[in-house]
DNA sequence: GCTATCATCTACAATGTGTAGTAATTATGG
DNA sequence: CCATAATTACTACACATTGTAGATGATAGC
């Protein structure tokens, strides 16, 4: 099941919806105007797009409509995670290990650590 | 740095360059004459394309012109992990690692141990 | 010299993306 | 209750990427 990337911008607008949690264009838009300045239809088209993705609930009740994710950050983040290894071991095959082992042997410390001990501790309780 | 991913047919054809190493446009016609069936102009732009994206050397010495990978399959998929990686944790920030010691978790048996052993040798290392 | 092959140039439809205007509708402050 | 502001839904559009390949002119080899 490929979970295929959002843009650049869906998924700006989505990790903010993810922080407010149920919000309005309108509060999307506020965010952003703090740092770049988005036209409300812009903000309301991307938000749109999401709900078209299947990654927002849209409620139309009120005459406000109020958007909420469908999907955790972090339930989201797996698939994603997911998809890219499958796709990366797809394209390179085995011979890609060692890279994606290095490239984990690159990465910050606490992650690199945080991970490896998690790593381990499934190993463990398998 | 940003290796930008290759479109799934630049893929494809990158791989095969990088299995004949020294090719023509009608070396990789011929490969995928008994799969999918390219006309020769459609390969001779893709390879092109490659070409413009620096991925290839194109020695036009000769009437016929050869194309070359510059980069090992390995050293280029170093590349995409690292890539992803910075992508995938610049978007998610720190939650993500749990969703991506998951999906390490998750990889077939083989590819998991491997990855282990590669990561807790370079441990030992540091 | 003819013919098959090749390289290069050009093209084009489909899709995704960032960006936003307009029209119609509704809320709201006075 | 009305005018003005806010909101939604629809439409649009330029630009980049991608898959796809035709046309045209150059050349190699028989």
């Amino acid at each position: 099941m490929v979970t295929k990337q959002l843009s650049e911008l869906e998924q700006e607008v989505m990790n903010e919806v993810w922080e407010l949690d149920s919000c309005t264009v309108r509060d999307v838009v506020n965010i952003f105007t703090k740092t770049k300045g988005y036209a409300y239809t812009t903000i309301a088209t991307i938000l749109e797009r999401l709900h078209e993705k299947g990654l927002l609930k849209k409620d139309t009740s009120a005459f406000t409509v109020a958007f909420t994710p469908k999907i955790t950050q972090v339930e989201y983040s797996k698939k994603i995670a997911s998809s890219l290894f499958d796709k990366f071991f797809g394209t390179f095959g085995d011979a890609a290990i060692a890279s994606f082992a290095q490239s984990i042997a690159e990465l910050p410390k606490h992650k690199k650590e945080t991970l490896l001990k998690l790593l381990l501790n499934h190993d463990k309780n398998k």
